[in-house]
DNA sequence: AGGAAATGCGACGAACTAGTCGTATTTCAG
DNA sequence: CTGAAATACGACTAGTTCGTCGCATTTCCT
């Protein structure tokens, strides 16, 4: 593929960035619809599952990733980036409703933000740095064992400090 | 300041946002350290407390912040870097060892990672998008809850999926 | 096959950025 | 006060990167 070719079908680098970053984030929808709406396993289960696919999925590719991290500030303020944003927390939000059948609202979302973020974002980091096999999967079970516990102790409503 | 007043003491741009970067560090180890080698309070309500005065601090002075994270790919595969990561090891695995006294060394150094680069992932996305105070205090509750949840359930040692 | 339309191509130019260098200004000892 | 050493300065250059443009190649219709 040639500079010039690739310049037909996108007006600049910012376009062509953005477009691998938005079907990256499609394909992340995806996995998430297909693993937290799978209503056949109990919810702490499935959270599980994602945890491994999502980080096992970062992993793979982790130039690219990298690379369009990097690019963030090109298409940081895009408006299509907040839609693809909301899309995945309508997924979250109708999971978090089944998990936590007797919270509040406002626990809810919360809870939806900081498991979304952090996964994301931590996901993003072990992207950087090359781990074996076994390591991924440890550090993935390790956060999935965060989240679990996160989401029980909302459950049973006894956070203490 | 003069570009050329600023190339008489740094021999390069990387050197210089090095530089701020490293100062930041140092920073962030003097805050893990006031706060977490504290003895008088016990160990959840530390971490508690360093959660909050770490995302306050990210979200102080975003701009900088987020200018600096855009630039990481110039100091990423720096030395210094890493040792800079080593030294909040030690503080972090000093605290886990305490509110920890009978987990296994394996799963105090998992959590401790986990909980570290949870903290600074998700601090940073935090700077990126301007929030109240009321939406950072509420975040990071949650946050700190959710470390809370992880270790207390490590301490109890019974994590099911 | 002939030719016209569509697509592919990469050398080139415009714009930007990091870093230098000669000059201007400040500092400070004698 | 004087001159030399240190520091500050920003116009300039070398090098890089994004995006264009004219030509080459393929496709497809008659």
């Amino acid at each position: 593929m040639s500079v010039g070719s690739l310049y037909q079908y996108f007006p600049n680098k910012a376009a062509i960035l953005f477009r691998l970053q938005s079907d990256e984030w499609r394909r992340t929808s995806e996995l998430l619809r297909s693993i937290l709406a799978d209503g056949a396993k109990p919810p702490l289960a499935r959270l599980r599952a994602l945890v491994h696919a999502f980080i096992r999925s970062e992993c793979e590719e982790a130039a690219i990733r990298t690379a369009l991290s990097d690019a963030a500030p090109l298409y940081r303020d895009a408006p299509e980036a907040h839609d693809a944003r909301a899309a995945g927390e309508g997924i979250v939000a109708a999971f978090m409703r089944e998990a936590l059948p007797k919270a509040s609202d406002a626990t809810r979302t919360l809870a939806g933000e900081l498991i979304t973020t952090t996964l994301s974002e931590v996901g993003k980091r072990f992207s950087e740095m090359p781990h074996g096999e076994a390591e991924i999967a440890r550090h993935a079970d390790g956060l999935a064992d965060m989240f679990c516990a996160y989401l029980g102790e909302l459950a049973r409503r006894r956070i203490h400090s």
